[in-house]
RNA sequence: GGCGGGUUGGCGGAGAGGUUACGCAGCGGAUUGCAAAUCCGUGUAGACCGGUUCGAUUCCGGUACCCGCCUCCA
């Protein structure tokens, strides 16, 4: 059996991963809020954990992983994008959800064993919140259910923090109904206009962090074995999940394994609106670029180091995956063993740069097949790779399509001539404006190719037609 | 203010206390009408200052700078 190894935040250590039940591991990722597209920061976990579900399920047996990722579909910034647009909340959500599947496909992403809806577990929500009131670590003021951080000595374990010090911090909501300015919400009312369920403290809904303990608890059990998430969970997210879930089984344990990845950049900078460089991984699609270079892209950082997206890195990805696509085109090849070196990087805390340079080691060594089939470990499939010149050019108009055809001809009968002449002045004219045109001319001896790339202007061949 | 991370060659980005990371770009060569593509070869590192060591880019301490979280955020 590989020995996995896995960064927990909890101790800060690379740890030797044993799960509580090899026939049966478990792992909850904290998914989306949905209502709006995924952006390019959504999809860092989805890819990372992604990974790890496919190394688990390799070292375990493709039946014995159990992944939970949930929706969460009641939230203020779903109830605000409704009273913006004037849409039903549900109409929202369903379509975020698609959207995100379609995503999340399209970067070879495997959909989790189950995908909650954090509304179809508020029952288990009130019930976990009623728990906690019994035990003393959370009380009912002004509507509200609190949480009593001062009953749970913990508190603070995951993030490094104490309370005192985050008080002082002094960033925390005015709320005077508070017996201490950390106490986070698990219940508040609603009022008419906003979605409500009846509770034994009124019509109200969920605070933000139950429906993780709630669901997590329902699908895997007290206690299991990993949970993940992006480093801007662990506080205060995450340390809330840990602290209701442990008040309210304290015997349990919870998630044994926390592992958070780190943030993603654009060109050396955080996404954001006001610097105009935030996009959805819908964005990059419509752009043309691959699903797997995106996938490419994201998986040659480390988790836990931030992941800066440039647009020289994803023309690099391009690139690479072409070059392999080439090579398994050329020798086919058998089911072969996944390579043992590209598991074993996997398997040292997901190092998948290093994964990625065993892959190269093996295209190098013109290993076609072992080349395919561990592609498929971090979820990259050769055989249906397309470039994204390929992508572009599918997605041109048939009357451009015939005119490359009729160009590439007339092409290869220009330059037959010329050979036969020795006098190329016609031939250099030819193709120093398909050149201006963004179209590479690749001349063999047997063929022409004409390449468009990225630059590609049809409308500089007008004057060629 | 509190907590955490980072600083490697032109760029991206790893592992390893002493032996080529890898990729892209560059350079030289093969090939080509010229190119492109491809193939072969190849140079350039480890923020700064100390310490441990026979030996550190790799371990320890400090300095500088950068970044993230602490507020909805993956």
């Amino acid at each position: 059996m590989v020995t996995i190894r896995l960064h927990n935040t909890l101790t800060r250590k690379k740890e030797v991963f044993e799960p509580l039940d090899a026939s049966d591991v478990r792992m909850y990722v904290c998914g989306p809020t949905v209502y709006d597209r995924a952006h390019l920061g959504n999809a860092r976990p989805v890819l990372v954990f992604d990974v790890l579900f496919r190394l688990l399920r390799h070292v375990y047996g493709e039946g014995a992983v159990t992944y939970a990722r949930n929706f969460t579909d009641v939230d203020d910034k779903i109830n605000a994008r409704a009273a913006e647009t004037g849409r039903e909340i549900g109409e929202i959500t369903e379509e975020t959800i698609a959207w995100y599947h379609q995503d999340m496909d399209a970067l070879g992403a495997l959909r989790p064993t189950h995908e909650p809806r954090a509304t179809a577990y508020i029952a288990q929500m009130i019930a976990m919140i009623e728990r906690l009131i019994a035990r003393g670590h959370a009380y009912e003021v002004a509507g509200h259910v609190l949480f009593d951080v001062r009953s749970y000595p913990a508190y603070g374990r995951l993030s490094g923090r104490s309370v005192d010090d985050m008080i002082a911090g002094a960033r925390v909501e005015v709320a005077p109904f508070k017996r201490d300015p950390m106490d986070f919400v698990l219940w508040k009312p609603s009022d008419a206009s906003l979605p409500g369920w009846e509770s034994p403290w009124g019509r109200g809904r969920p605070g933000w962090h139950i429906e993780c303990s709630a669901m997590s608890h329902e699908l895997l059990g007290a206690s299991f074995d990993i949970h993940g998430g992006g480093l801007d969970l662990q506080f205060p997210h995450h340390e809330n999940e840990i602290a209701q879930s442990c008040c309210a089984f304290p015997d349990a344990g919870f998630a044994r394994y926390w592992l958070h990845n780190e943030m993603v950049q654009v060109e050396g900078k955080k996404m954001s609106k006001s610097l105009g460089n935030f996009f959805t991984v819908r964005d990059l699609l419509d752009q043309g670029w691959p699903g797997e270079v995106i996938r490419f892209v994201m998986l040659s950082t480390h988790y836990r180091k931030p992941m800066d997206w440039t647009e020289i890195k994803a023309q690099d990805a391009d690139t690479r995956l072409s070059k392999w696509q080439e090579l398994i085109r050329e020798c086919g090849g058998e089911e072969m063993e996944t390579d043992p070196q590209v598991v074993a990087d996997l398997s040292d805390d997901l190092n998948t740069p290093g994964a990625i340079k065993a892959l190269q080691d093996l295209y190098s060594k013109k290993d076609a097949a072992s080349l395919r089939n561990s592609c498929h470990l971090l979820g990259i499939d050769l055989l249906s790779f397309k470039p994204r010149s390929a992508l572009l050019q599918e997605r041109r108009s048939d009357s451009i399509a015939t005119l490359l055809k009729d160009l590439k001809r007339r092409v290869s009968e220009v330059r037959g001539e010329a050979l036969a002449k020795k006098d190329f002045a016609e031939m250099d004219k030819l193709k120093t404006r398909l050149t201006d045109a963004g179209i590479e001319v690749r001349m063999s001896k047997a063929d022409v190719q004409l390449v468009p790339g990225p630059n590609f202007d049809p409308t500089k061949l007008e004057a060629l037609k």
